[in-house]
DNA sequence: CGCTTGAACTTTAGGTCTTAAGTCTTCGAC
DNA sequence: GTCGAAGACTTAAGACCTAAAGTTCAAGCG
């Protein structure tokens, strides 16, 4: 979420997916293909798609990070406003670094931050006029990447497509609730 | 990279996909529904598949990057050495944060480091063989947990799945080669 | 040879994160 | 009413990263 290495630039040179897959499967043979190329296309996917999005906020001079807080932000509605703490939950971070990131972004001009009066022990981090263009940018950018991402799928297919990885997420919750 | 935070324990009170689908359009009206859930999936699917792996990495007294590294090297081949640079590269990590993961695992006895003879500009990163038991131990965990997350698809969707996935990279990757 | 260029790695400075330890406010029990 | 406990956020210390500058060695050129 320091978003993306220049470093990074272009990661060539790595075998494809079935190589790869051969590999693992001559160090490990107990080791069912299918599923290894299954979560080795899931895991370089994601990295790719962190690249891109990560290019496009870096355009817009924000940066991943912010982006997703912008996004929690508008998805809870207007007025736009939400808690540290629920804010870090959502996004998967602790309070603290919740905090950090208010700092910065504040200091950008994208949200403000003041206590809610009515229970001076909360803080609620709202939304400015800045902030939600920004998300607009950001958003138009990211839906013509991904509509772009997906042009190789037929309609139904992008159907077939949601719905597995939609029963892959399901089964994900249900291990973690436990284990 | 840092691993699963704690604080990360159970991300619960996420809307369902459907429904943040349906937010986002509420936001943003020129939103293809079929092509966010697909891309919301993916990314939601990748955090927690990333928690699952810390946890078990974790269990086993490594981190997921450390895991990382084993992985790369393991996948080498024998006599499992690779240059820093190349890690890096494969890792998509700069030279410099390779230089400490080396520091740090070769501290714990999982890998050695030395310099080339025959190119004393040169490093050599060796895995050792208690690097190669702790691969073992992370592969089997990690594959228990993989077919446990697949065990909602038929042999058949796996396939399909696994094709799916492979033309998203496909592209991605074609789109990345250019800007 | 000596100099320069370049490559491979390391070091340093600065940023974002986690964990743990505050601080401040609220609320319920004495 | 005051005290203790719990909750929400912040601060402090440490971990790991990036970017950029530094070091060391190899190789080419005059």
């Amino acid at each position: 979420m320091g978003d993306t290495p220049e470093h990074t630039a272009t990661p060539v040179g790595e075998p494809s997916l079935d190589e790869q897959v051969a590999l693992y499967q001559r160090e490990f043979q107990d080791l069912d293909p299918q599923v290894e190329k299954v979560m080795s296309a899931l895991s370089r996917l994601s990295r790719r798609m962190n690249v891109a999005y990560g290019r496009q906020t870096a355009a817009l001079g924000i940066s991943n990070a912010e982006w997703e807080v912008l996004k929690a932000l508008v998805l809870s509605g207007a007025p736009y406003r939400m808690g540290p703490s629920e804010l870090a939950k959502q996004l998967g971070l602790t309070p603290a670094a919740m905090t950090h990131r208010i700092d910065r972004m504040t200091a950008e001009g994208l949200v403000t931050r003041e206590r809610d009066e009515s229970n001076r022990v909360r803080v609620i981090v709202e939304l400015t006029e800045e902030g939600r263009s920004k998300w607009l940018e950001a958003m138009r950018s990211a839906s013509v990447f991904e509509e772009d991402l997906l042009q190789d799928l037929r309609a139904e297919e992008r159907g077939v497509l949601g719905d597995m990885l939609t029963r892959l997420l399901d089964r994900v919750e249900r291990l973690q609730s436990r284990g």
